[in-house]
DNA sequence: AAGCTATTTCGTATTTTTACGAAATACAAT
DNA sequence: ATTGTATTTCGTAAAAATACGAAATAGCTT
């Protein structure tokens, strides 16, 4: 039992939280499936495919930004976006990991 | 080109954004975490291994009950937490699909 | 009927998220 | 110097998330 109680959450609870929360968007999802397809993509690339205000936008790539899913260099005027493939690496060990935890063959009989 | 500008986001978008928001904390984590090891966790077991209060715990199971990513059965006194193998599997499969879209060979050269 | 155990709900406070329009910034081209 | 393009920041508002303690609920056991 590891008796928890009062200490804090392990580190890579802590790490995969904070991607799946940059995650938790229907915008932000849309933005990492854009990126995933088309590397570099400039902001207004971005807003163009998004129902939603410039200034959201930018907020929500600030997000990502944040969480450290992708990164942004400047080519005046315009900024291109990527993924960082260092942390989408870590991103997608902690997540694989987590989701193979739990088994899916359910026998027919659920648990509860 | 999608051109969604205006339109709404996409079903499954919006379904994977739910799923990672729900596990956009790190407690929600380790309770998953915690029912994907031990199946059957009633209430207390899983406020043993969190450092926040009942109340808060429960705060969370609702979101987790709600985003449909776990489920609870009411065997007095006790209600006893599983996760929600239909739904569960569900996640995964858009959690795979997403993850998976993203090629992590990097070169050396980073994108930007 | 009282008390016990297990869990949720309520009331509240604080912080964070989401969203927008308007203004600001940065730089290139006229 | 002005205009234009691309993007961010600012100010603001509304909604949602996080957290707690106290009280309420539900069903057993005495």
């Amino acid at each position: 039992m590891a008796q928890r109680k009062i200490s804090d959450y392990k580190e890579d609870e802590i790490t995969l939280a904070r991607f799946a929360k940059a995650l938790g968007h229907p915008a932000r999802i849309a933005i990492m499936k854009q990126l995933a397809l088309m590397a570099d993509c400039c902001f207004t690339d971005i807003h163009q495919e998004l129902p939603i205000a410039q200034s959201t936008v930018s907020q929500h790539l600030s997000e990502l930004k944040d969480s450290g899913l992708i990164q942004g260099s400047i080519e005046p005027p315009k900024v291109m976006y990527c993924i960082h493939y260092d942390n989408w690496k870590k991103a997608q060990e902690l997540f694989y990991n987590f989701l193979g935890r739990v088994k899916t063959e359910t026998d027919g009989s659920e648990c509860c």
